[in-house]
DNA sequence: TTATTACTACGAAAACTTTCGTTTTTAACT
DNA sequence: AGTTAAAAACGAAAGTTTTCGTAGTAATAA
């Protein structure tokens, strides 16, 4: 049984996006990429991966004497927790009517269109009750 | 032009829904209906909802002595705004990829998978680019 | 060995959100 | 008018998240 993990808050995130990018990486790495979006103090990023370490999200190699951090989450599974309890709060559990807001908001390319065609093709085949 | 409104918060979220459910309300009625959710006190519900009028979130009339309130944002627009920060958040604005996250997680019915469709054709012949 | 640098650890302040006790106001009833 | 009931207003505490200053520690260079 696979423990469970708090949901990560959104500076939280932010830090598990470059980690998901870049893969395992330093506190100062980490805190230069996010520099290159905003305003934020070294301490500020190494205070919260110290957080996210003792919560589980992130593991740590501590060998040497700059730590080198890692999601403990895959981005999919985080993904999916977050989206769920959005879902949740926001559209009341309904899926299709999120889908069809994220849809008409952004114009995905034909491709993505295909890959979504298939996807339904695929649910509906298995969509035998109603 | 329409001044931006603040992204709720998650129990102000919870307050618009009630208001969106039920239309215009006092505050002991929005607070009976999050009873029945979970334990919260009147005053909480209050002040939340003095809070989200002052922010512009809620209009209120206030003739009588029981203020009426109602919510100043569309159901649509709010989870729009929500879902805009929530794409870009999460899945870094590929609406696609939450698209099929949520259509993996939740089963929706075949009706919803119809409508779905419907709206991909749609977006299909105005993507005459790529 | 001392000085410098780059890092971690720690604590606490600041900002934001949620909660509720207390007071004040308003209306209704006697 | 005086009393009571229900509501609004207010202030502040509690909880959470984000921020960063300061101190300590390990590696490196002089």
């Amino acid at each position: 049984m696979g423990q469970s993990l708090p949901q990560p808050t959104e500076s939280e995130l932010e830090i598990l996006h470059v980690l998901w990018d870049h893969g395992p990486s330093s506190v100062r790495f980490v805190n230069e990429v996010l520099q290159a979006q905003r305003p934020v103090g070294y301490t500020t990023t190494l205070k919260l991966m110290q957080i996210m370490h003792d919560k589980g999200l992130l593991e740590r190699d501590e060998d040497k004497r700059t730590h080198i951090y890692t999601a403990a989450i895959s981005e999919e599974k985080a993904q999916q927790k977050l989206l769920s309890r959005f879902l949740q709060k926001t559209f009341k559990g309904s899926a299709s009517k999120l889908v069809l807001q994220a849809l008409g908001q952004q114009q995905p390319s034909k491709a993505e269109l295909d890959e979504i065609r298939a996807l339904l093709d695929n649910l509906e085949e298995k969509d035998s009750n109603g």
